[in-house]
RNA sequence: GAUGGUAUAGCCAAGUGGUAAGGCAUGGGUCUGCAACACCCUGAUCGUCGGUUCGAAUCCGAUUACCAUCUCCA
């Protein structure tokens, strides 16, 4: 029994999807003229670990997330660059999924561009207009959002408190050609001056920046979604303007849950960070510094709607625990190989990991509530220890927890299974050979001089009660 | 001005009425030929003030501080 906190009605609620056992989710992705920055990896990691777990709990996922690739701040980088608005937008496309992949991100099950969607946004904001929420004005056009009821109640915002223009970024010529200035563009007529411009029946122009989301989301996944996810930032106006234009459209309900991530800060006065304010960390320079598993774990185990103040300490941690987590999957591991390892079950662990499956669900179907997953998944860790060092051990429960700790620390994003290399590591297991003879002759000094030998190459030799086992600093 | 969020040990952080989970760091110990790994032990009365209650970090009121949103932003 999953819940969730939906922004809309700003409680917890007992999910319920549309269709059983599946669940259809769209999260905003990011506007592509830059690399990737830390929030954007925020909200793709807080949206990827909730569709993990949704997967871990049985569910089918249908994730969709866009690329928006048509807008202001791609024309104006793409001019700055000197080349094609296309060029840029699939350079950084290709950025975002090499960035994101070493954070274990996984891909979309669609991945639309609002480019490859112009006839659909065209058709759809003809509709508006025929069902009167839309009208042109010199080129533009612009939804009427006193005309849809409830506008703004998912940023609980009151129409008439909204502040116009509180950001003084409103382009003057804009507001003049606007009925009200609450109204949103759907439809933006080209400048002279600008190449990427699609004709439409109100001339040249591009899509607005909300329709491509609502166009592509009913597209991909229904009028009505069951999650609907991105940024805080993006519930008032983008998420507000989405459910405005969509219900408006289908006079259905657009979305049934409305899950937002909370913001990254930087620095000491944990300042939000954003591209405008220029504080921004790329994904792309970060990958080089730490270690990924660490940024993913750091991030993933941070509560999606909370803070995350991005800091090097907390870097740090995260690696310890990695390191951490991954020792006792490898230790754990070695362990069940070795010729006593038994072929029968062992009851009492069994029984232990069906006991922290159990306490890990009972985490994160609470809105994901990761802090308390990470007590269960620490406790597992140190089960997992005590096993590794136990006497009398079960391979087949052994592996079998294995497998489950595996999973839990997978939706996490994190993982915990060696990668199997093909080099050749036969001159290591000999040189630990050697030095197990000299161990049983108690030629303790040449002992220690193989161990720092390989010590020196990175490779750390480590006693059992069951033989040597070695593995890379 | 409107609308939200946060404040718990050195740091991160769970906990929505019954005498404060967990992690990191610190210190001590066990295991080991030594070491490493691991395991065990070690710490706070919950921003401040007042109220309700047999009992509050948890409810109510006030207050302080910090952060965010109000048509560029994940």
């Amino acid at each position: 029994m999953i819940h969730v906190f939906n922004t809309m009605t700003r409680t917890k609620e007992l999910f319920k999807p549309l269709q059983a056992g599946i669940v259809n989710m769209y999260v905003c992705g990011p506007t592509v003229y830059n690399y990737i920055h830390i929030g954007n990896a925020r909200s793709a990691i807080a949206f990827d670990t909730i569709r993990r777990y949704f997967e871990y709990a049985g569910y089918q996922v249908n994730y969709v997330s866009n690329f928006t690739d048509v807008d202001d701040k791609i024309i104006k980088a793409a001019r700055t660059a000197g080349i094609s608005e296309h060029e840029l937008t699939t350079k950084f496309e290709q950025a975002f999924i090499e960035d994101t992949l070493p954070l274990n991100i996984k891909p979309a099950t669609v991945r639309p561009l609002a480019t490859e969607h112009i006839n659909e946004i065209i058709k759809f904001v003809a509709d508006l207009i025929t069902q009167g929420y839309a009208y042109v004005a010199k080129g533009d056009v612009y939804f009427r959002a006193r005309k849809f009821p409830d506008y703004g109640h998912l940023a609980h915002q009151n129409i008439d408190d909204l502040e116009i223009g509180a950001s003084e970024r409103l382009d003057d010529g804009e507001l003049a050609r606007k009925e009200d200035p609450v109204d949103f563009a759907v439809w933006k007529g080209a400048n002279p001056d600008e190449a990427i411009t699609w004709d439409s029946p109100w001339g040249p122009g591009r899509p607005g920046w909300h329709i491509e989301c609502s166009v592509m989301a009913i597209k991909y996944l229904g009028d009505t979604i069951d999650i609907h996810g991105g940024g805080q930032d993006l519930a008032f106006p983008h998420h507000t303007n989405e459910i405005a234009q969509s219900e408006a459209h289908t006079g259905k309900k657009f979305a049934n849950y409305w899950l937002h991530n909370g913001f990254v800060t930087v620095g000491d006065d944990n300042e939000k960070m954003s591209k405008s304010l220029g504080n921004f960390v790329t994904v792309h320079d970060l990958l080089n510094e730490v270690e990924p598993q660490a940024l993913r774990l750091m991030m993933a185990t941070t509560h999606y709607r909370r803070p995350l103040a991005y800091t090097k300490t907390a870097i740090a941690e995260a690696t310890q625990v990695v390191k951490r987590l991954q020792t006792a999957y490898t230790n754990l591991d070695f362990r069940l190989q070795q010729d006593d390892a038994s072929p029968v079950e062992d009851s009492n662990l069994a029984a232990q990991v069906t006991a922290f499956k159990l306490k890990f669900m009972q985490a994160m179907d609470d809105d994901f509530n990761v802090a308390n997953a990470m007590t269960v998944i620490n406790d597992f860790t140190t089960a997992l220890n005590v096993y590794a060092k136990a006497t009398n051990v079960s391979s087949l429960t052994g592996h079998d927890a294995l497998r489950e700790f595996a999973a839990e620390v997978m939706v996490l994003g994190v993982n915990v299974q060696p990668s199997l290399d093909e080099e050749n590591t036969k001159w290591i297991d000999e040189k630990v050979a050697t030095r197990d003879a000299a161990k049983k002759a108690k030629d303790y000094a040449q002992a220690d001089m193989i161990r720092a030998e390989l010590k020196a190459q990175g490779i750390i030799l480590e006693d059992t009660a069951q033989g040597t086992r070695w593995k890379k600093e």
